[in-house]
DNA sequence: CTGAAAGCGCTTACAG
DNA sequence: CTGAAAGCGCTTACAG
């Protein structure tokens, strides 16, 4: 590596330029008062001609600026490890900006506990950071959080899931109605003209997972707008228990339902696999969401036929960047981000790292 | 933002507590010789204790160091424009690391002259660059690059494919045999037992795209291992023209010849997919490789039913950041980084950004 | 083998 | 409204 030429650029040569202290120069570019319009144009005019760009480097070592993220998310439980892939990235992206003086302080909350979401909320305010980011699953009370930061003036990012109507900084996350389009193509490839479909949605709270709602809409539609005879059932199960699961399934398993597919809305999908696989129902073709532990030993065995992935990973990774360069005015950031919707089978599972 | 608390860190704190100046301190930390065992080990035993991590942007800052990285891959063409994805990657990881002082160079070269790559090559290695980034097309006249690369000292990224028994920093791409395996496996979920299949490679060296050889390999492996009792029967084309190809082909187009599945092993199946059109073949489920415009527009007109994809934006960004990472001894790079293979169909293609 | 000083390209008080 | 000086945390010659 060779030094750099020693240029006539930077705040220097512009002072030198418009004969004046670089100290002035410098409030011309971050635009602070106190300069004469005068010389306030003679120094953006040679800023413009010498196509000045200020070192970044230099500028944050000078400044000693220390910016403090937040991130809400819930944490990795044992029913699911899902919550360990945006982690990930956000402890990825937290490393390359760590060297610029961003901290980032987690927050985690119970995703079968409003209080624990409400309680990390408030935790999470009284540190009164620079930048959010929320998964936010619980609408009502992500929408009052989401209110109370913006009253304070602070960037919001959302991954995951998207509410609508706020005035968060960016939403980056799937686009959950062609992702149930999607399913319904990769189930017509396979199915034959007489067979039935049943569409599952397991939650135990409905109300909250509406998005669930979204990906069977979406789901539907694919064989309305293809035309295509076969029939669409839809069930929706409230508990998550497998024994509960198993009791709401049993009469779709008979041999007269002629149910050749299953679409379950979530990543509970490898509930229903236990239990297909408990019944010997190799026959039924079976696809649903996440790069779960459980759901690729499921892919593995062949129980599980596709699973539908939105890179879980990168959207950890892209909101955190998106409030990095927000904050730091390196770039403009889009408003919406629709991940790439991954198709995993048994031959592809082994390259795809969440 | 607030200010950094004063800590007492740094190089100051440990010139302080060692008893030496920075200076002496900075020759340890880089392991620079004219230093005593025993202050050195002092002044070790002082960093360990401190977990003191040098403050990157200082220290570039400070030692002013410029670093050139070129970039060796083939231009965008008529004929595809698959190159432009790697190329945008690339572009990208050279804007966020221009604030770090690195330049990128690009050098083209025309996948149908091995001399063009050879001309650009001298060019490259005229220059000086401190780092390398190369798509070798061409086998032979790449690996007589990689050696002159070697000799000389300096970190080599491949990427899009692999050279055998190189001396290079890394190589990030595809893992062919496996996406072959994937391609088999699509292509059994939908046709029927007594179908025939046809494995198509196009390119006019096919000693120079044994890859191509690979990705059949891995495509015959799976219906060997899934006893699968559709024939599949191969097929080079070495020619990439229309009329060629067609006449190629028209044997394997006759009714008798059963087949119901075209894997084509390049991008260039939408040549096949335009004859296909032509002959109005809408029964042969038609399967290939990459996300060119070409390739979408077949997919949403239904000719094609799926692109497998490997991530050339990505391959391109992650080739420059190995190459920076290593140079800036930022984190040790892996020898091979395999991208995940994406299966683009009409419904998820509209979120896929290569 | 070691130190003292100058400097990287900015920002930040402080003084006028 | 403007300037001069000190400093961010390092690196780089130079002197001894």
């Amino acid at each position: 590596m060779k030094k750099a030429e020693t240029e006539l650029t930077g705040v220097k040569e512009i002072a030198r330029r418009a004969n004046v202290s670089i100290g002035t120069v410098d409030r011309v570019i971050h635009n602070r008062k106190g300069v004469s319009e005068n010389t306030r144009q003679k120094i953006n005019s040679i800023i413009q001609e010498l196509n000045f760009q200020p070192n970044k480097m230099a500028s944050l070592l000078a400044s000693r600026k220390i910016l403090n993220l937040a991130v809400l998310i819930p944490a990795v439980s044992n029913e699911t490890d899902y919550w360990l892939y945006p982690l990930n990235g956000i402890k990825q992206a937290a490393a390359e900006i760590k060297q610029f003086g961003v901290t980032v302080k987690y927050y985690f909350y119970d995703l079968d506990s409003k209080a624990s979401f409400h309680s990390s909320a408030e935790e999470l305010l009284h540190d009164e950071p620079h930048g959010i980011l929320i998964a936010p699953s619980f609408v009502e009370e992500s929408i009052s959080l989401a209110k109370k930061i913006h009253e304070l003036g602070l960037p919001l990012a959302f991954i995951n899931s998207d509410l609508p109507n706020q005035e968060n900084l960016t939403y980056i996350g799937p686009e959950l109605y062609q992702s149930g389009k999607l399913a319904a193509q990769l189930i017509s490839f396979i199915i034959q003209p007489q067979d039935n479909i049943l569409a599952v949605n397991i939650a135990t709270d409905l109300e909250n997972n509406h998005h669930l709602l979204r990906k069977e809409q979406g789901f539907k539609k694919f064989f309305e707008e293809a035309k295509k005879p076969n029939q669409v059932i839809s069930l929706n199960i409230n508990e998550t228990k497998l024994a509960a699961v198993e009791k709401s399934l049993l009469s779709f398993l008979s041999a007269d339902s002629g149910i050749k597919a299953i679409f379950v809305t979530n990543s509970r999908v490898n509930i229903i696999a236990k239990i297909l696989e408990k019944h010997n129902r190799k026959d039924i073709l079976l696809i649903g969401y996440d790069f779960l532990k459980k759901n690729i030993s499921y892919l593995e065995s062949g129980q599980i036929t596709f699973l539908i992935c939105q890179r879980p990973k990168e959207q950890g990774y892209l909101g955190i960047l998106a409030l990095y360069k927000h904050l730091f005015k390196i770039s403009e950031v889009e408003r919406s981000v629709y991940m790439p919707i991954d198709i995993i089978t048994k031959e592809n599972y082994q390259f795809y790292n969440g």
